[in-house]
DNA sequence: TTATGATCTTTACATCGTAAAGATATCAGT
DNA sequence: ACTGATATCTTTACGATGTAAAGATCATAA
């Protein structure tokens, strides 16, 4: 396992040395695209640097997502991401907004299943840790990183729809009708409580903090079965109790 | 603020120039400290750095800790910790374990007050939270980072001191012995339960995920009565319901 | 056709983690 | 008390990273 220099030495498309030779060779290209050859100037690099780096977090996780492995991915120069997300905070936050989006596609599939209230809550939160199972160095990216500027509009809208969608869904629970804007503490306490449930059993569970409860469960006991007998006595209290 | 170079430009004692002037100057010591100069081999750098890496950790947050600020804080060169704690996961994982053993010092003295054990409960619930405020990068560096090794001895046991704690305290709710070794479904629920509501609530409190429910609550509800709010409806829940 | 601006590459620099070699002090064995 | 072995610390070196700045290349509007 060689640890020689990665840098552009890798499988980047060589586009023949881009000095004047090439200058002469493609000036005046016929179309958006040389004959067969790379494109000029990529086309669409923002969409291709987010996928690039949607791969990159998938193989090599959120320590392996940096500004350079992203553009080596996507075969551009080390400095290419800069002109598109301004720096790394950028380049990553519009890649969790991204995982957001998907997240929330997840929650929306997963709470059309189960009948009653109560079963479409628990196979939200199946849904919600199994999309951080399948996905960890995204749900690290959007819940571990420190590097996130929630304040990118991409970002706090996507964040916004997922916290909606929470919020609708506990009062979907309650039978009744919740206001963003204006939470009463009941309400509010009841969002945040399967919220911290939900988040921070899926963090423990994936930072492997939960492996030794699990071993000492009797035999055969699962994670699914788990987080059911955890949320069985911590939502959907009947009433007055 | 300028970015110059900080590497060992900034508060070095300079300790003379420790060449042959030195040898000669300081040969053969009469006791383990010169006279009023700084120490030789600095007396005992293991623990002088693992106070400096606290400072830094609690002046530049998590991602000011690294190995050569943690050097220049100590005031030695930047390779002297390879040598105490391998790397930085060494470092990071034995100051980790300092953490927890503050941490489970706060809960210890938290689990002394309270009369009924669902009293203790809840104290013992604010002052997790109220040690994760005092310290978020101390918290952040028990929970968030990936750099930590958790086979290291020390770390090891500090962090499953921690976890009897929480399931002895969980035990004492359910008026029930807890043998650690073999969890029935139910303790394993009640104890991971306890522990994602309240990391949860922690992890999403430190990274303001809260702000917007929180501002959106009746005025001068607090953080602390979300807090109770929340737990009142999960735990402690009369037998049979 | 040409000039302007957007996109991408090169180059440069400070910082980081880590390895390896050199310097210095401790300590055991004589 | 001397000396060699060993532990501790410093210097030096290297590859990697984020970011800034300047140069090259291309699209497009005038």
């Amino acid at each position: 396992m060689a640890r020689l220099s990665k840098e552009n030495k890798a499988t980047r498309p060589v586009r023949a040395p881009t000095r004047r030779v090439a200058r002469v060779a493609a000036d005046r290209p016929a179309s958006r695209r040389r004959a067969n050859d790379t494109p000029y100037h990529h086309g669409d690099l923002h969409e291709a640097l987010l996928r690039a780096a949607e791969r990159v977090l998938e193989r090599d996780g959120l320590a392996g997502l940096t500004l350079r492995a992203v553009a080596r991915e996507a075969g551009v120069s080390h400095a290419a991401p800069t002109h598109h997300f301004g720096d790394l905070t950028g380049l990553v936050s519009e890649l969790a907004a991204i995982g957001f989006r998907q997240f929330n596609e997840a929650m929306i599939v997963a709470g059309a299943s189960g009948a009653t209230p109560n079963e479409k809550g628990l196979a939200r939160a199946k849904a919600y840790i199994a999309y951080a199972q399948a996905h960890p160095g995204m749900y690290g990216l959007m819940f571990r990183t420190e590097r996130l500027d929630m304040k990118r509009p991409s970002l706090h809208e996507a964040a916004n729809t997922s916290f909606a969608g929470l919020a609708g869904s506990i009062g979907e629970s309650r039978h009744e009708q919740i206001q963003e804007r204006a939470l009463s503490l009941d309400q509010a306490a009841a969002i945040v409580r399967a919220w911290s449930l939900v988040h921070g059993f899926t963090m423990l569970l994936l930072d492997g903090r939960l492996t030794d409860v699990l071993n000492r469960m009797p035999p055969g006991n699962t994670v699914e079965m788990l987080l059911e007998a955890m949320l069985r006595g911590a939502v959907n209290k009947p009433p007055g109790c």
